[in-house]
DNA sequence: CACAATTGGTTAACCTTTCAACTTTCTTAG
DNA sequence: CTAAGAAAGTTGAAAGGTTAACCAATTGTG
């Protein structure tokens, strides 16, 4: 049993704390840039991954609550969000038939458009400021590190 | 010259879209996680970082501009958060004497008491939702990987 | 079939973050 | 020495996010 105190607590190593600042400030700061290179859009990260998921959707639509999920969102910010958007042209709500509490939420031309002319920039920017900086084994690395990670704390998503 | 279409954008891979969606959700989902399990103690994940930046400071104090690089905040969302971990009492402000502009934001006695139980608690939600997923090498490669890419945005912020 | 529980979504109130304007003190160049 | 500019911090308003309460449609159960 490894503990290093007497009341039982496991303090991070060194190496433990490197890894877990390095990833807390890159997250931290590489949203924030994302955030600047799609200013001069007059979009934010938000609209734009609200723009992806609709524009790689069937139909450029998708259902509000499918809509949440894939954008880890709470119903209610998902409302506010879709609603600005819907504000901005980029975006509209057309009512769903088979289930007639459902709303969806559809990529207008705007939208539509604006997705098409942004997209470009934006893998710049990812490339940029992360994918570039990191070779093809990082990157595999990367992946298998951090989507068992991602998988245990989505298992936890929405427990009491 | 790598790239997938006539219009000049190199698109991602296969291999670098799972490494960045991995990234990203992550990040999230950490976030989100370790807010959760901050919040029976009545704090944020801004509170926390604030309270460790300030105990491991020399006499539990640090000018607030100093703070706010720290933590990446801007001088006046650091200057709402002292106000409210004011309010909260769990951190006071102090008049510098070297320079009168400057302040310090100081650990209360609370503030400190509060860290103390406190931390035990968030260790050991890393590494429940993090440290504990990664091996080793997991750990030190993500160091290696990641540290150049803050550094780089290090080096972005607040360009023009 | 009726009615309880669940699901889909919105809304209002409240809290946090951002943005721009402002005050005060400090520094520097003439 | 003084005036211009920079730095430290605050403030108030507007925008974004969270929480809880809510309505309406649907599903499941006796």
């Amino acid at each position: 049993m490894s503990m290093d105190t007497e009341n039982g607590t496991r303090w991070l190593s060194e190496e433990e704390q490197r890894a877990w600042r390095a990833h807390l400030d890159v997250s931290r700061l590489l949203m924030h840039q994302l955030e600047r290179d799609l200013q001069p859009f007059g979009l934010t990260n938000n609209d734009y991954e609200i723009l992806v998921n609709l524009s790689e959707s069937e139909d450029h639509r998708m259902r509000m609550s499918d809509l949440a999920t894939a954008t880890l969102q709470s119903k209610s910010r998902l409302s506010h969000q879709i609603t600005r958007m819907e504000n901005a042209g980029l975006v509209r709500r057309e009512n769903c038939e088979s289930d007639r509490r459902g709303l969806y939420a559809v990529l207008t031309e705007h939208g539509w458009d604006t997705m098409r002319q942004v997209a470009p920039h934006h893998v710049a920017s990812v490339r940029e400021h992360f994918i570039d900086l990191l070779g093809e084994a990082d990157l595999k690395a990367l992946h298998a590190s951090l989507a068992p990670v991602a998988q245990h704390l989505r298992s936890l998503r929405g427990r009491a």
